[in-house]
DNA sequence: ACCAACTGTAACTATATTGGTTACAGACGA
DNA sequence: TCGTCTGTAACCAATATAGTTACAGTTGGT
């Protein structure tokens, strides 16, 4: 099914805009975290934006954070930003119309994958990044409980090593 | 998220086996329903034959037909059959682990995608060919009321039509 | 025993999507 | 006006699915 991480790693974008509070995030931080590359991130934002879940602002001192309260944003919302297509797709190409079962199929299986894209929208809208991040703070604080001295402006705590 | 059709196409093939009874298909046949080559049929065949969904048969009057009844083959069958990934992905490559957010948003990532997958696999656990083929037939009987004299042998009835 | 009609499968190509990279125009604070 | 950001285009790489040709092996009919 998905052969992409793009709903994964939105929601891990808006967790550390979340874990950040109100400060501005830069895409090359963001993209330390994540793993990959700045421009994959500011792609993604550019998405997130238009869907008015962050908010970014251009020029020195710039970076990107959510436009609304973490227990506002659900992860349905980001779903959406990002996974335009259903769970599922019907055929590539359409079956023979000349075959009592080729062409009703469609319309059947249209029902039954709006049954599994209503199903995995109930999941999602019942979920915030709210609760993300604090199913997030316990293990932080029991897997690493020395970390007490991280500041939030300082969530990143390797946005400064080598890209190695 | 879903870039393939194989789910798709691996219900219209069983629905086309529920709807010949048990006339065993070839692959031609089935192809020219679905509307696509005979080998992407074959290959899908031998998935579905792996996990004791339908039955192959070798040779002169050969063919595929279903290995249980209708009505014991839910949607969720077919769908562990032929699509092996969950609905969603994690990060291509695992996130930062010297951040706080990166070393556990796998982990909970995780529940949210079980909760997901747990969801749809729900909902097909509760649909059966059966129930795919009886959806099938009032289209057929209002949308083409005249072609009552089809018989089950002949249910593919295109199947001599050239390539075109 | 042979032939014709099937399946199973390998090998290859085509197509599509996602992700990664470089490059650069424009915005903006100091 | 300069350095630091975002936004975005253009391109390449990697991966997955689908389509195609070819052929070995199986089987029923004769």
């Amino acid at each position: 099914m998905s052969t992409s991480s793009r709903f994964a790693v939105a929601v891990h974008v808006l967790s550390l805009m979340a874990w950040a509070d109100d400060e501005p995030l830069k895409s090359e931080q963001v993209a330390d975290s994540v793993n990959t590359n700045a421009v994959v991130i500011r792609r993604m934002l550019c998405e997130l934006a238009e869907s008015k879940l962050v908010v970014s602002q251009s020029g020195a001192m710039g970076g990107s954070r959510l436009a609304r309260q973490p227990e506002q944003i659900t992860l349905l919302d980001i779903y959406q930003a990002v996974e335009n297509r259903g769970v599922f797709s019907l055929h590539r190409h359409p079956p023979n119309r000349d075959c009592p079962v080729g062409v009703n199929i469609g319309p059947v299986l249209n029902q039954v994958l709006d049954e599994v894209d209503t199903a995995v929208e109930k999941v999602l809208a019942n979920i915030t990044i709210k609760d993300v991040v604090s199913r997030l703070k316990p293990c932080v604080s029991t897997a690493a409980p020395k970390r007490k001295q991280l500041r939030k402006e300082h969530v990143l705590t390797a946005r400064n090593q080598p890209q190695g």
